[in-house]
DNA sequence: CATTATATTCGGAATAGTTCCGATTACGAA
DNA sequence: TTCGTAATCGGAACTATTCCGAATATAATG
């Protein structure tokens, strides 16, 4: 564990809000000024590698980065991008059935819910209005 | 439709295998020697807008396309990245409830399954034994 | 048919996200 | 201290996608 790995680490859980690999660059920058980008990429890619943290994938080719290794769900917002934790009565089943007519080795399952969030649903509301 | 739109949607269908643009556009290109990789894009995203078409995303940045409308889902081999439609007992449930406490208006459901398909494993097997 | 308006195309530049690479530096073991 | 390994920095390269301006096709109108 370098000095920078950690900084890394601690900063992903810092943010907490599912942040992207340039946000997180530019948060670690501020405690280590000279940290380069490709530093933040190898550093997440090792934590993820190692089961530290876990990936988020939505719309849009960006990865977003997770602290909360617990088994829950996320969800993007199509307008904005944001990613968060969604609380549903809806259960998703978390074990997957390895049989399948294919023949794949299943390992994981990448699951993300898109929608529109409060602040934007709220945001189209009132410029509807106004037009 | 123009030419190139019909084109570019019957090559999705003719494909079949979940393509990505740059395997649609190659594949366009010998019917339609001088078309550009832009007016591929443009095409895909406006039959994706038009619902003729779904997007599959899953591990790596690059988007396949579907031309199947049923209601099924995806495995990616994390090997090869090839994307296939899977069949398995297990049952994915389809309809979400909307309910939750984030409040978001959900829309949609991104579902992947990520494993290694028979070939890949095969492969795997095969040099494990060489060594 | 000629004219105009609109939509679409091509080609390439630009952008975004990520990975790679070479030279340098930090760290630990001998 | 010396050596070897691993990690860092900085920037170039790469990949997927979007954007833009000029040219072209299509459709509607006179
Ligand atoms: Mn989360
Ligand atoms: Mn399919
Ligand atoms: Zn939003
Ligand atoms: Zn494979």
């Amino acid at each position: 564990m370098t000095k920078q790995r950690v900084i890394v680490f601690n900063t992903v859980k810092a943010l907490g809000s599912h942040p992207t690999a340039f946000e997180i660059f530019e948060r670690v920058r501020k405690e280590l000024p000279g940290v380069s980008l490709s530093t933040v990429y190898r550093n997440l890619s090792i934590l993820v590698d190692q089961g530290d943290i876990l990936t988020v994938r939505g719309i849009g080719q960006e990865v977003h980065y997770d602290h909360n290794l617990h088994d829950h769900y996320h969800v993007q917002c199509r307008i904005c991008g944001k990613v968060s934790d969604i609380h549903t009565d809806f259960i998703i089943p978390s074990c997957i059935n390895p049989n399948n007519e294919e023949g794949y080795i299943i390992e994981d399952m990448l699951i993300t819910l898109i929608g529109v969030c409060p602040e934007c649903a709220n945001r189209m509301k009132v410029e509807d209005e106004d037009a």
